[in-house]
DNA sequence: TTGGCATTTAACTATTATAGTAATCTCTTT
DNA sequence: AAAGAGATTACTATAATAGTTAAATGCCAA
């Protein structure tokens, strides 16, 4: 075993990759696809799956063989979920300022290359605590990816930029590393980040990144969204640009202390 | 290796059940705990919680050296959770009842000795989808509780009578176990259970049992719960009793098929 | 500061679990 | 009935883990 990974069970990585095979996009798999997805053999996805069935976990259909988490797979979710509980208290930070300037907000934390929206207020939204969507290449159109990306080192920043891909949602995107460089540079200096129709016509959005209250590392970003019919960017520059750093700044020291990885 | 446990993943399983230990009762651990409670050694305790915290499902406070679940953690309960969305056909249902009726109505599942309840509606309440509940100790005291135990056939209902504990959660909880037996029975002959102040004081509820489509096993129940300030035990009955029947049996309709034990 | 105590991490192998091949079984489709 | 795909089982070499022991670290009190 190489001397690094001494602490590490490959087993359970396996496992709990299979668990996170499970969406809305996919809620039933088999143990072909399975197998297929991690590049497993087929006896060895057995067993795994195997495990997670007689655990209770997961659960497969008789006749079909199809695969799928089971209700005691929720409640594990579930009780995880509430372990997190000072999450909520962001949701409270946020109605409060939902309330008071009645605008559209979105909370979102980066884990690895995905953006997992954690709160989300809006209009019509009445929902409580409705959870992440996690979407995946939009840290460059989105004014929560840029805040958060705004929030990077600069080693760290070019090491992500590296790696994404600039899809051009709309002619607005910016699709030019430099630009989007650049773009980050005026962010950071500013302390917030814009985008003008950029992911969606229509939509523009001012956001703040989110910082670490011990480590001071960026960990995501809030930001606030407005249709072009009813504000100009500059309109928004002016009236929310305070408003939403605040907002970041009160978020922040809630955030639970971040990871040590070893 | 024991035969029969030839395709079964140890290392898969341990490290689950430290995943498990979280709720919010106890949202942080330290390796000691973890250790202690799940019976292991130091030595693989600390593996799987490395594990974990590589895979970024924990986090480790760099100080104090305190373990919770993680951003990513709750990224893939929502996956899971999303996953099992036939679910929320059930909330539908359970609004139209309640949009038509307005009364205070549960839904639960049991799983092992825990009812977990999926959805609750009451007056006040107006969150969507809050999730599970788990509550031990309640098969014998709530309509949810015996509608399940009634749905259950005679053989798999002693085993479990025999290992309730008939705790007395009020005055007229039923504690002897021969009377609880009497008590299902006539609730499984008429379909539904009812229980009149046995769970708290001045609650009455009324409840039917959930079927999987497939096995016809029973699986959970769903009950409406009323003050006895407003209905007695009679005029629950000859209001509620066919409706508590057919909303059981339209829920029990959305139900997945459940899991095969191999 | 030092020493004592508790907790965490690391090194080290015997033991055990797992990977992967191949064989078998079980459906589905033709 | 035959062919084929997917799932399951049997079987071992190989790789991973358990558990012992030891070292490091942090914490607290003197």
């Amino acid at each position: 075993m190489s001397k690094g990974k001494y602490y590490f069970s490959k087993s359970l990585d396996k496992g709990l990759k299979i668990l996170a095979l499970f969406n809305k996009e996919a809620p039933v798999l088999n143990q072909s696809a399975i197998a297929r997805t991690l590049g497993l053999n087929m006896t060895s996805t057995y067993r795994y799956i195997n495990t997670l069935v007689e655990l209770g976990y997961l659960e497969k259909d008789a006749k079909t063989r199809e695969i799928r988490p089971s209700i005691l797979c929720l409640l594990l979710c579930t009780n995880l979920m509430r372990a997190t509980d000072h999450l909520r208290m962001i949701k409270d930070v946020v109605d409060r300022i939902h309330g008071e300037h009645n605008i559209s907000i979105d909370v979102a934390f980066a884990v690895e290359d995905t953006v997992a929206r954690f709160y989300h207020r809006d209009a019509e939204e009445t929902l409580t605590y409705r959870l992440p969507d996690a979407t995946k290449n939009c840290l460059h159109n989105t004014a929560l990816g840029k805040a958060y990306l705004s929030s990077l080192p600069d080693d760290l920043l070019a090491e992500k930029i590296d790696t994404l891909v600039l899809t051009a949602k709309t002619k607005k995107t910016i699709v030019d590393k430099e630009a989007l460089i650049k773009d980050l540079k005026e962010a950071k200096a500013r302390r917030y980040a814009m985008t003008e129709e950029e992911f969606l016509p229509g939509l523009i959005s001012i956001g703040a990144p989110l910082f670490d209250p011990i480590s001071g590392k960026g960990v995501g970003a809030v930001s606030f969204d407005f249709s072009v019919l009813q504000h100009s960017a500059e309109s928004i520059r002016a009236k929310y640009a305070d408003l939403v750093r605040e907002t970041a700044d009160s978020l922040s020291r809630l955030l639970p202390p971040q990871k040590q990885r070893r």
